[in-house]
DNA sequence: GAATAGCGCTATTAAAAAGATAGCAAAACA
DNA sequence: TGTTTTGCTATCTTTTTAATAGCGCTATTC
């Protein structure tokens, strides 16, 4: 390995991340996924299809393209995401097994959405705007 | 419920966060784990013993306090941490079914760790800077 | 073949979040 | 009563994200 300077680090299985230094894949899965905008654009990219830069920003919502070509950097180069051929962004096969292992997350925030709101939602609800 | 300050939301099923207005449970969901050491903290939690804070901020390498803090108020809003009885942190019911959804995960990790592994990481560690 | 439009991406500045230390009040313990 | 532990706040620095603008490139359209 080259790796001249480590100055930034890849967010990669047996690298030192913020979160953990041991390397753990669990501990670096947990860093990559829990920064901006990770698990959303993962979410956008669900069908399978590739998606151009532009359309991701419009479907996360993310108002500046600076943060979605950080993590879809860092996704890449996680071999999570890819670049499609003639431009676009699409899962890996690695990916696309991610986003099955948190399937059950949407099935679960349904449940607790409704459990959520069978309970006092008044002390909360208000509060909103 | 007297609600004291209205101007922080909670994040909830049902209300607008910062991913999406639409207050979609998926959408709530992920923009809440997707937040910093939302979901390591989730992860020690896992054995559902109560922690105390310290012990958290230990198991999770948080140097900082604050966003310990900040994370499990959020989390408690959610129900999906609680104060225990006698002082410390541990899983609602829905956290634990939560925990369960992205159990997955870790099986994931591994799997991943070993493909990256296998592939030629060279071609990354030049790319940093 | 100039004009147009979409693409991936960078530049810049402001705002927000997180990191790092120190320390306090209350409870638990001795 | 003195000591420890705990949950949490205060303060300050650093990092990350937000918000706009716009560049160079490619493909298409007139």
């Amino acid at each position: 390995m080259t790796l001249s300077k480590s100055t930034k680090k890849v967010i990669q299985p047996g690298n030192a991340v913020r979160n953990s230094q041991s390397g753990q894949p669990i501990m670096v899965a947990l860093d990559l996924l829990g920064r901006r905008w990770a698990l959303r654009i993962l979410w956008e990219l669900r069908h399978g299809d590739t998606m151009t830069s532009r359309q991701l920003q419009k479907d996360c919502d993310i108002s500046s393209p600076n943060v979605l070509t950080t993590r879809l950097r860092e996704l890449r180069e996680a071999k999570i995401v890819a670049k499609a051929d003639g431009g676009g962004y699409l899962l890996t096969a690695e990916g696309k097994q991610l986003l099955q292992a948190i399937a059950p997350l949407a099935e679960w925030a349904d449940r607790w959405a409704s459990d959520v709101g069978r309970e006092d939602l008044t002390c909360y609800s208000k509060s909103q705007k």
